[in-house]
DNA sequence: TCAGATTTCCACCATATGGTGGAGATTGGG
DNA sequence: CCCAATCTCCACCATATGGTGGAAATCTGA
């Protein structure tokens, strides 16, 4: 009997502050997988990607994964959550806050600095985008998840261009704040992979700078 | 011996009207093998696509793919080349036209004509968009094409703003016209991806025409 | 019509895939 | 220090993959 020990979160609920499950020695290794699986993922899709090929990255057996994870979409989706632990919860502010509780001005410094940082990792810039593109079909097993994280991003925008619209700082345009919004947050993405296409061609922070600033309705500092 | 009659285009010189080869037949069976691998493509990438796949979905055998294409990266070039021909060089100014020949309103119009388009075949649209993704991978086969394609579109807008802006018609921003042409393409992908992802939430024609007026300025007819 | 070119399929190959089952080594709380 | 829990690998499986070689059927220009 396999013991299939994968903790697949939910995808929303995070264990962080869960005690520690299993062997110190497994558990790391379980990190040491994730992170070869994301560049993996990143580089070839899910379809594209192979336990085996992982496994050789991570310089262990294929069945190693399966054991800890259970199966190719489980290690899937714990990429994923380990991305989301990472990257975006720790600096943004949190979307159950209001949303224009939050100064403008710290949520486009926020943002900026995220793109600034995503471009020392465009591996997992790729894991998104290619995930992102390959999840337009209906029953990929990513697609909760982007679909979920990006209307999260969108929300909160959307609250700050509302409050900026209501406090006449930016005229209204005929859009909703969650249409401007959607657009910034697909527009983000569309420079992230052109960028990742044509290198040093441009600047996403700064385009990103840019976008926000107009949408927000806030002055270059 | 096999024949490997494949005529992959080298992605740039185009052979509309070269001379037919082969059998009225088998020209037929090579149409709707391109026609079924673009769907294929589209829903899994390059990689998660199968000869056998695309094989079984046109009702032949997957040696038969191999016979008229090669290999399945010329079949991948095949389809790219197929989907230019007949969505892109129809229906846009020549790029070896002058530039700022074309009025701006005519461009306008013919870029918002092809994304309403583009709204009809998902499955196209998430083809590019899943390779452009893959193809921030350095190695991978599409990336030349896709480089080529994009900074296409890229030059025809760019020379379209520049003319915009000496006739005084837009302000400089202090970018230069093939970086704000730039933002528009990767913006128009972006789009794309995210109305995959989130069906009827934005309307990706009418974000374009906007995001095209405001950088040509052009006002709303 | 008919012969050469072309198209198509079948059988086959080496390799790779996700996943299973179990044996042996390692770990760490009691 | 011990022993159950955990970890890791090996051998294996059914299936699928891209690609080859050849034989039969089909096509078409002369």
């Amino acid at each position: 009997m396999h013991c299939r020990s994968a903790r697949y979160a939910p995808a929303v609920a995070s264990d962080t502050d869960a005690v520690a499950v299993g062997y110190a020695k497994g558990r790391a290794t379980k990190d040491t997988i994730v992170a070869r699986a994301a560049e993996s993922f990143a580089q070839r899709g899910f379809h594209g990607t192979t336990l085996r090929g992982i496994a050789r990255e991570a310089g262990v057996d294929h069945s190693t994964l399966v054991h800890h994870f259970g199966d190719k979409t489980a290690l899937l989706l714990a990429v994923l959550d380990w991305y989301d632990r990472m990257h975006l919860t720790e600096e943004l502010p949190d979307a159950s806050e209001m949303p224009a509780s939050v100064p403008v001005t710290q949520l486009v410094d926020g943002l900026v600095a995220t793109a600034r940082r995503n471009r020392e990792a465009p591996g997992l810039v790729q894991l998104l985008s290619t995930l992102s593109a390959e999840a337009g079909e209906a029953d990929h097993p990513a697609r909760p998840f982007l679909q979920q994280r990006q209307h999260q991003l969108r929300d909160i925008l959307a609250g700050a261009i509302r409050a900026q619209r209501v406090a006449g700082a930016v005229d209204e345009d005929g859009t909703t704040p969650e249409q401007a919004a959607a657009v910034v947050v697909a527009s983000w993405e569309g420079l992230q992979v052109y960028d990742a296409l044509h290198p040093d061609e441009i600047d996403v922070p700064a385009l990103l700078e840019r976008e926000l600033r107009r949408v927000l309705g806030v002055a270059a500092s």
